[in-house]
DNA sequence: CCAGCTGCCATTTTT
DNA sequence: TGGCAGCTGG
């Protein structure tokens, strides 16, 4: 039997060529970095499709990106490319939260309910936990909104209602949590809405309220195939497990060794238990690396050995040493920068491409100091992974008029933008209207065309109810047109009609022309939808733009925005115990955020094709203190065969690096300072605030300045830090300076 | 109503 | 140190 291999076998190695052929029932593909799991996925679908034994509508593939779900898609149509034809190949492709959104608005449809309910974003999601807090009268600073807010959603990641919740968790925090997580699905009922783990959860609840529908899609998905196993959490889980149940061809791909999603609801375990939970499972493990050269696999590999709960995998190298990994060690944060700079420009001397350069950070405040050495360089850098696109204000906005469009009842869409731009319809109108609307059982949009008589006793004037009338008729206006209109169109004309591109074109701001450039983005964006509602889905879900072209640019980004990710040379700065790993991780989790930083390392280190650096700093500016910096453990984890240490121009602790002295006092006693010393300091209360006053420096003690004021700040803003400003512009920090006197 | 001040905070972040 | 939300005084 020597038929001709199929275009999709072309160029697979042996255990991918397993994994690929593997005979239906669980699977497990151990797929360790740079070992082309991607393909072997894509490979194995097609396989099922062309041996017959599924069709695309089969198939369902779950993602937890929409990136990684697009290349899915476009692999497998790639692979299908000669048969197939007309048909919708991989219709079922998508994130968890997608596929779980499809599935209840699907049902919904079929029950003639509203299947259009709202998906809140992040920031939604925290303001209404904020509320709810103060109207539960929890004082924020002993329950912070946020802290509340990732509680609860802890809980849904383990797909935990608020009567599902342990008894022993339920009494954390007096109890009181738990009363926040009630109101906050109640909440939600009442505004329709769901958040990302309602998509899950209430999907789960369907499948076992309604055990037919479950058996429907069980019948439907013949095969399930789901990336990135290691980072799914309880709920993933048990959805899986509910829609393979019944076939059994669950086909998972993932690596322990690269699970970095603890903190977010990751369940390690789900990889780890694999063959326990599924019965029967075959676990078959990638471990050709196809990526790195000897010397940075062999330093990974070492270093993720430390590691207690992983199931164990080798690495092997297909190439050859290549260069040890380099070991930059620097002085403080901006000395790192300056070096790690200095080898980008050696690189770029050796025709390596900017664009497959790489640093990394373990946080976002280490990217500052980058930033600035490469502007003073003239070097092209990007920021992956910063702002994103839909979270930025001007797109919010305009997205709050596209979906009370879409739904009149949304309040939360109606209360961010009947104000924006100004309209004369402040805090005190949209109070009043609440009240209206609460006893009329209206929403916010409908109140506004309530008779005056039930709109006066609110203590809404005439003034108000007409401006909050004129707001309603327009976007009544648009709701008649949003079908009619295409998205493009429709979206120009609120940007328009609204005054909103008005409000921005009259800012003197520097950054009101980004916010209007990144409007006119948004208008090409919906140009590829044909639907507002389509459109507004896919904001919700995916909070992701493409694009981005020019020049060659130096990545830079952290360690969790790189995960798979690759690039000839990596830079991996700040490897200091404390910062990598992190110390939060390391107080809160113990030996397991030990663990999960130790992964995260061996996810850096891994992104490397040819180069690998690995800095470190002898001390750090920290919350404006300095602090001296040990190696980071996983430094001396890997073994010195793959290291070599650059080369240092000066021995560590010839030049003062500190906090250089505010000026020089002398030893011990206090001394008075000359009139010309004197009057060359002003004092400001933060860096960023305008100084406040000026004054003359009349007594230096050790670290103890006397200042008199010409015009004297109060008591407590002296406790608090100040900032000296010397008058050749440069500032000097002092908060840990004591100043008495005016 | 908004600019400017003050207090508070400081890992990672997708959907 | 620096970023941000919330408050307040002009």
């Amino acid at each position: 039997m020597t038929a001709p291999a199929a275009p999709y076998l072309e160029g697979l190695n042996p255990e991918q060529k397993i994994c690929v052929e593997a005979p239906d029932g669980p699977l497990l593909i151990l797929a360790g970095a740079g070992t082309g799991k991607t393909r072997t996925l894509t490979a194995r679908i097609a396989h099922l499709l062309a041996t017959g034994r599924a069709r695309g509508s089969q198939i369902l593939a779950v993602t937890f990106t929409n990136k990684a779900a697009k290349e899915l898609r476009a692999r497998a149509e790639n692979y299908a490319g000669g048969g197939g034809g007309g048909g919708v190949f991989l219709s079922w492709a998508g994130t968890f939260h997608s596929m779980g959104a499809r599935i209840l608005r699907h049902h919904a449809e079929l029950v003639g309910r509203r299947s259009n309910f709202t998906i809140l974003d992040a920031s939604d999601q925290q303001r209404l936990v904020k509320d709810l807090l103060k109207s539960a009268n929890i004082d924020p600073a002993r329950m912070p909104p946020a802290l509340a807010h990732h509680l609860i959603e802890r809980w849904k990641d383990r797909a935990l209602a608020p009567d599902q919740i342990p008894s022993e968790e339920k009494q954390a925090h007096d109890g009181r949590i738990i009363k926040i997580y009630r109101a906050y699905q109640d909440q939600l009922k009442n505004l329709n809405a769901m958040d990302f783990g309602d998509l899950l959860m209430e999907c789960l609840r369907l499948f076992r309220d309604a055990p037919e529908i479950l058996e429907q899609y069980q019948n439907r998905f013949s095969h399930i195939f789901v990336d990135e196993y290691q980072d799914t959490n309880v709920a993933q889980y048990l959805w899986l497990r509910l829609l393979a149940a019944r076939e059994k061809n669950l086909c998972c791909v993932g690596d322990d060794d690269q699970s970095i999603y603890g903190w977010r609801g990751a369940e390690l375990g789900n990889i780890l238990r694999f063959e326990k939970d599924f019965p029967g499972a075959t676990i078959i493990r990638l471990e050709r690396n196809y990526r790195s050269t000897g010397h940075i696999l062999g330093g990974a590999s070492a270093v993720i050995s430390h590691n207690g709960s992983r199931l164990g995998k080798t690495l092997r190298a297909q190439e050859g040493d290549g260069d040890k990994i380099r070991l930059i060690r620097a002085h403080d944060g901006k000395d790192e920068a300056q070096r790690v700079c200095r080898e980008i420009l050696t690189l770029r001397e050796k025709r390596v491409s900017l664009d497959e350069i790489a640093i990394l950070v373990r946080s976002t405040a280490q990217m500052r100091s980058f930033e600035e050495e490469f502007l003073d360089l003239a070097l092209p850098y990007r920021i992956i992974g910063g702002a994103r696109f839909y979270e930025r204000a001007e797109i919010r906005d305009i997205i709050a008029y596209l979906r009370l469009i879409a739904q009149p009842d949304d309040d939360l869409a109606f209360r961010r933008i009947v104000n924006v731009p100004k309209r004369g319809l402040g805090a005190k109108s949209v109070l009043c209207l609440t009240q209206a609307a609460r006893d009329e059982g209206a929403s916010l949009l409908d109140a506004c065309s309530l008779h005056e008589d039930s709109l006066k006793p609110s203590g809404l004037k005439s003034a108000a109810i007409r401006k909050l009338r004129d707001f309603a008729a327009m976007i009544k206006r648009f709701a008649d047109h949003k079908d009619a209109l295409p998205l493009e169109t429709l979206a120009e004309k609120v940007m328009d009609e609204s005054g909103y591109r008005r409000m921005w074109a009259e800012t003197k701001t520097p950054d009101a022309e980004t916010r209007l450039d990144n409007l006119a983005e948004m208008l090409r964006a919906c140009g590829e939808f044909d639907s507002l509602e389509g459109y507004l889905e896919h904001v919700a879900l995916v909070m992701e733009i493409e694009a981005e072209a020019g020049g060659e640019r130096v990545s830079l980004m952290t360690l969790h925005a790189a995960k798979g990710l690759e690039f000839d040379a990596v830079f991996l700065p700040g490897w200091e115990e404390g910062l990598m790993p992190h110390i939060r991780a390391l107080t809160q989790d113990g030996l397991r955020g030990l663990e999960e930083e130790r992964r995260l390392a061996h996810v850096g280190m891994t992104r490397a094709r040819r180069n690998l650096y690995v800095g470190c700093a002898d001390m750090r500016l920290i919350h404006g203190f300095w602090q001296d910096c040990l190696p980071s453990r996983f430094i001396a984890e890997i073994p010195q065969e793959h290291v070599e240490i650059l080369p240092i121009a000066q021995p560590f602790g010839a030049e003062p690096v500190a906090s250089a002295p505010l000026f020089s006092p002398s030893e011990g006693g206090a001394e008075e300072a000359s009139e010309e010393e004197s009057s060359l300091f002003s004092v400001g209360a933060r860096a960023h605030h305008k100084i406040f006053g000026a004054g003359t420096v009349s007594r230096v003690e050790g670290k103890k300045v006397t200042v008199r004021f010409d015009d004297p700040p109060s008591e407590k803003t002296i406790m608090a830090g100040f900032l000296i400003r010397l008058p050749d512009g440069d500032s000097q920090g002092s908060s840990n300076f004591v100043m008495t006197g005016k």
